[in-house]
DNA sequence: AACGGATTTGAAAACGTTTTCAAACGCTTG
DNA sequence: CAAGCGTTTGAAAACGTTTTCAAATCCGTT
């Protein structure tokens, strides 16, 4: 590869010289800077940005780690991201951990070794301790989704028990009192506090709890699908549920299809997220609304501001609030 | 952050020997083995991957281009490459063009610039000579879903026209004369041969072309709705539509669903891709499947193995055939 | 014509690694 | 005990940049 020294040599100058045209760090006569110029172009020259970060410790990058490349959820978070890390200037390295320790460990690792220079972490799998020790060490951190004890101001996170809350409220609201929960299996915060939210709208209206309404499976269509028939055959009576998300909620949807009931005449059902597929099944999800994409955003604001005060960072709360979206999965069945 | 140096001095070595612990590339007596490893515990070294990379010129990354981040089918593109370059010990750094020029030249100015050790590249946007004079410079690329001429041997693609053609036959063979079809409003060349695909079919079965039965739009959901509904204001009595992509013909099955049209019982509807969506939609798509996980593989597996011939390719050949999937989105109006 | 200040320049050190090379060390053998 | 050999070690160069520092050049004054 063509090196900055090439272009000194092809120019008839110092590589000092080429070094500050490049990064117009220091006045060159035009002449000089014109020669330099038209050697880069020539060699087609191209920076070595590794070079350049070792000498400048900044490597221009915000490493990113997400659950699962590919998925609507994390897609919109990652498009959160690179929005704003695109419009600083910088670059965005994405990793996924897949849900599973060893890897969010190896990524995190990967993206460390690869001098990021701030990190955005969505994990579930990593133990607390682990990732107070990256912030400890003063590594410029913002979690998505999880709180850490004693670290809330770098965490931008969703009010998921209340957002359950509302789910349940509404399916109440509208007249059901037997109401199934589809949670996933994942031992995640999130998930807790969603169904802490189920169960406090229960409460609220006076529903007595019943854990045989509850069932956990793989957060997946899939999941979905095998909790939803398992709820069924144990025949209570229920006429609504509330998912751990809209992925479940679709798989219930289709295992309630297949099996002869109509959705929401017979059962009703609301989901979680708000990602695409909820407005493309049929019948469209009534679900709550998470604005991942804006919560990526601002974990990248608070990631940059932390690395230069400069980079501005959008007014809003930590805590993001989601709302109802009533579409049509869910009867009126009051009188 | 602490470097190797930190780590001799408190192992009470040279760096070489850290350096040789390291990656283990020379036997080093196990007292100081161990009081290396020791150290290298103690302070939290993390070597410095870029320095490596200086010193190695090798990255042990590979830089992929994609459209966009938050899409399903690109997902599945990302997870692919993402699949087999992890399983090889390296890693990704995903860009995005977003389907334009300068933006795709931009990200993979990036990749070079950090110095990926190969590119896998899918563009719309970029001229063919952009990416002969990338390849000529020597970089080790693979191009998915585009033919450049004199280079077929780094493209991985779909037979387009033949997916086209097998979606519009299928519509013919179930008694449709009269097929609209919605396309994108992106120059590129996979729209061309779904088009020509779609032309084949119709001049195979004596079925004259009609201009007004073709209009595009941009291939998103949005766009399908957009243009399906273009097409029934021009009143020209179809029965049956093909469309570019899963997201268009969604976009195409609510726009008719929400003006009171029966899908399949009015209009029969194809999609191409056989992204998650066609699953889920009712009715679920019928639609042309693009096998765009294993072609990131196979791409992945193409630049490894030119980087080192250690790392091998599946049997398969660059050229992959679409397959019709069969749902429920046709009807068959024969007799 | 000499001076002073500002502008422009290049040499060299630094960033954190790996690798080459030769020196040091520890054994065995005669 | 000297010679010889294999193993283990550290110093130093190299990778491609940026930046510091001092030298060189230029220009306008006196």
């Amino acid at each position: 590869m063509v090196n900055i020294k090439d272009v000194a040599r092809a120019a008839g100058v110092s590589v000092s010289t080429v070094s500050r045209v490049i990064n117009n760090s220091a006045s060159v006569i035009p002449e000089k800077r014109q020669a330099v110029l038209a050697a880069m172009d020539n060699l087609k020259y191209q920076p070595n940005s590794l070079a350049r970060a070792l000498v400048n410790s900044r490597s221009d990058c915000i490493g990113l780690l997400v659950g699962e490349i590919d998925s609507p959820f994390f897609g919109q978070l990652m498009a959160g991201v690179h929005r704003v890390v695109m419009a600083a200037g910088k670059h965005v390295i994405v990793t996924a951990g897949y849900h599973q320790a060893d890897q969010e460990r190896t990524a995190i690792r990967f993206m460390q070794e690869r001098r990021c220079d701030g990190l955005v972490i969505h994990s579930k799998a990593l133990p607390d301790a682990e990732i107070i020790e990256l912030i400890e060490r003063g590594v410029p951190v913002t979690l998505v989704n999880r709180l850490i004890p004693g670290h809330e101001e770098r965490s931008v996170y969703l009010d998921n028990e209340f957002g359950a809350y509302l789910a349940t409220r509404h399916l109440i609201r509208n007249g059901h009192q037997n109401i199934a929960y589809v949670g996933t299996n994942i031992a995640i915060e999130d998930g807790q506090s969603r169904v802490a939210g189920y169960q406090r709208a229960l409460s609220e209206a006076g529903i007595e709890l019943d854990e045989r309404k509850m069932v956990k499976a793989f957060p997946d269509e899939e999941g979905g699908n095998y909790a939803m028939a398992e709820v069924m055959a144990r025949n209570l009576g229920i006429t609504a549920l509330f998912a751990y998300n809209d992925a479940m909620a679709a798989g219930a949807v289709m295992m309630l299809q297949d099996a002869g009931w109509d959705v929401p005449q017979q059962i009703s059902i609301v989901g979680f997220d708000d990602v695409i597929l909820a407005r493309i099944i049929k019948p469209h999800l009534t679900t709550i609304r998470y604005p991942v994409n804006e919560m990526g955003a601002l974990a990248a604001q608070l990631v940059l501001h932390e690395l230069d005060a400069r980079f501005e960072i959008n007014e809003h709360p930590l805590r993001f609030t989601p709302r109802l979206i009533e579409r049509q999965s869910v009867r009126n069945i009051k009188d």
